[in-house]
DNA sequence: CAGAATCCGAGGCGATACTG
DNA sequence: CAGTATCGCCTCGGATTCTG
């Protein structure tokens, strides 16, 4: 993490080291990302492999079609995954990971994993917390 | 990640495996706390060693204080984090983070310095999307 | 099949003011 | 210092309907 208390990270043409703690600093967007809660799930699945769109509606439970297709393209603006058309009837789109995508995707999916293993703690720590 | 297609994970008391790909499966829970920017970054903070409130505050730029206490008191019924008073006058209160919310913050610092490191390609993918 | 468009309510979140 | 309380905007996100 870059040194705390100084105040760069408002970067772009000067360069000064992105700082996520800074208020302007870009690197705030990424984590904006991770906010919609359905990045998290969908690099998740993408990065087992090529997924159609009702495919990965089907896959990740609970998510609307809206949300759905908004978040795709949001991560296709940012780059972390590739859409492919084909012109079949009816036509096909397949969305695929980026090999910038695949980096983050390895992060978050440890997460996931931390959110599998451990969820049985926190679940005890708030009854224990609201026990009292 | 658990096995796909399947449909376990509503957990509770017949311990299915945790899946969050499930809709109601509480993993989901944690996924909604990173959903709180402000989880990611106290986190990180935390991790580096116990803070006081309004020194949080002060490193943790552009957050309210109303979403600061907000988020510590969530943190803290999650077990990812505690809290002690001390009797001094005025008040002092400082927070620390759990062996529990540790193990979290290692991965979530990752994500973090994956946004800083990234930040210029995010950039660049999301200028050619435009320009398009 | 893969989406775009619209409607709409709940709540996230910030600004401000007050307290012990 | 370390909060709580209140107000109001405004976005998130779900349900529904329509299209190529």
């Amino acid at each position: 993490m870059s040194t705390p208390g100084t105040t760069e990270g408002t970067v772009p043409s000067g360069h000064a080291s992105p700082n996520v703690f800074c208020e302007h600093c870009p690197t705030r967007l990424v984590l904006d990302r991770l906010s919609d809660k359905w990045v998290v799930l969908i690099l998740a699945r993408l990065s087992e492999g090529p997924r159609r769109f009702n495919q990965l509606r089907r896959e990740i439970e609970g998510v609307a079609q809206k949300m759905l297709s908004q978040t795709l393209k949001k991560m296709e603006r940012d780059g972390l995954i590739g859409r492919q058309a084909f012109a079949t009837v009816p036509v096909t789109v397949e969305y695929s990971i980026t090999p910038l995508g695949l980096t983050l995707a390895s992060k978050v999916v440890e997460i996931a994993h931390w959110a599998e293993e451990n969820i049985e703690q926190v679940l005890a720590a708030q009854a224990s917390y609201d026990a009292n």
